[in-house]
DNA sequence: GGGCATGTAGGACGGTCGTCCAATCCGCGT
DNA sequence: ACGCGGATTGGACGACCGTCCTACATGCCC
């Protein structure tokens, strides 16, 4: 086998596993079962375990911005496209009250560790924060749009932070509703 | 030393390291050295890690009631006493910014490792979210109350969690702003 | 068909962790 | 002065981790 394809295959069973048991928690032999290959193959492909975060967080700023254009050709006016953005919620409502938000679990954990690459992560809230304030701005509310845009991420996050502790899917669908009206009353429709 | 003496040194410390290091990654001999004992001596007064988990979070449940038991006596009307909540995203923001929210970390990492005291970890978020509702059916919201609760109490962690990556002391300030201008339509000062 | 590069397997290594134990210290009552 | 029980010490132990090395399998080119 090509050695690109079991690299991709690390790094794919690396990203499901950080997210279901954290960076630290996961074991090299998590990932070697996981993928089907032996623990001592990694040390060719990665020299070491930040080798492979690093390679998870650039798969998932790749997926990110895949992600956000995708909602950007989805939808015609800003507020639709944030709506898009409010909608992951609903969507991924299970992982998130099994496991949390993967941006804000895995940039949680790496403060905690002191680790070198929590920047490169916190680069995964930009992605959103950076688009979310250009559908603001296009909605004229230019002078505002980062302060809206992480007020918005912070709603997120804390929705997300409390789904997965009480496990209240009633809770997710609740948050949402206000948060699209608070977005409408921030964006009026006939605007 | 009576050994009820050195257990409180043990629990004081540990909660401390909890809260800026994580549970997992916090080793014996990170307490032993902030206490100033032997790595060997844990045994004595804890069997296991776990033992001292459940004791830092029954600490930490004894002292969230105190707080808010104080906030209780400390204003009179319900909207002063969750003003109080919200205020301690400032007041404690140093910290929030370094380490996070330590109801918020804490849960989250339990959740990760799927450790038993995961629950346990989660009656701190249940201590808020309970006054929090009553403070707001003695504000005549009785209907909305325990979503109220929870809706403040989602807020109050997105902002932190978003300051712990960010930094942004203003960010803070200004969703905090938000918060008490949204208590002020919610429970309007003339009722 | 034999050398060669690529990819894989299994295990050795040093380190750290949680746990546990035997030996020792210390202060108090008698 | 002395014994005794509470409190502490330092280290042993097994397990697991990340890292690293050597040997083996596989397929391609001359």
């Amino acid at each position: 086998m090509p050695a690109g394809q079991t690299r991709d295959h690390i790094i794919e069973a690396a990203d499901a596993l950080f997210y279901e048991k954290g960076f630290d928690h996961t074991a090299f032999s998590d990932i070697a079962r996981a993928v089907g290959i032996s623990r001592g193959n990694f040390y060719y492909h990665f020299r070491t375990k930040d080798e492979i975060l690093a390679a998870v967080i650039d798969r998932r700023l790749a997926r990110t911005a895949e992600l956000l254009a995708g909602w950007q050709a989805q939808a015609a006016d800003p507020a639709g496209r944030i709506r898009c953005f409010i909608g992951m919620l609903v969507a991924n409502r299970e992982p998130i009250m099994r496991h949390g938000c993967p941006v804000g679990t895995l940039c949680q954990e790496l403060a905690k560790l002191g680790h070198p690459a929590q920047p490169d992560a916190v680069r995964l809230y930009t992605l959103f924060r950076d688009w979310l304030a250009r559908q603001f701005t296009e909605a004229d509310r230019a002078g505002e749009a980062d302060a809206l845009a992480l007020h918005l991420l912070a709603r997120s996050q804390g929705v997300a932070a409390l789904a997965n502790a009480f496990h209240d899917e009633g809770f997710i669908r609740a948050e949402v509703a206000l948060m699209e009206a608070w977005l409408t009353r921030e964006i009026p429709p006939c605007s």
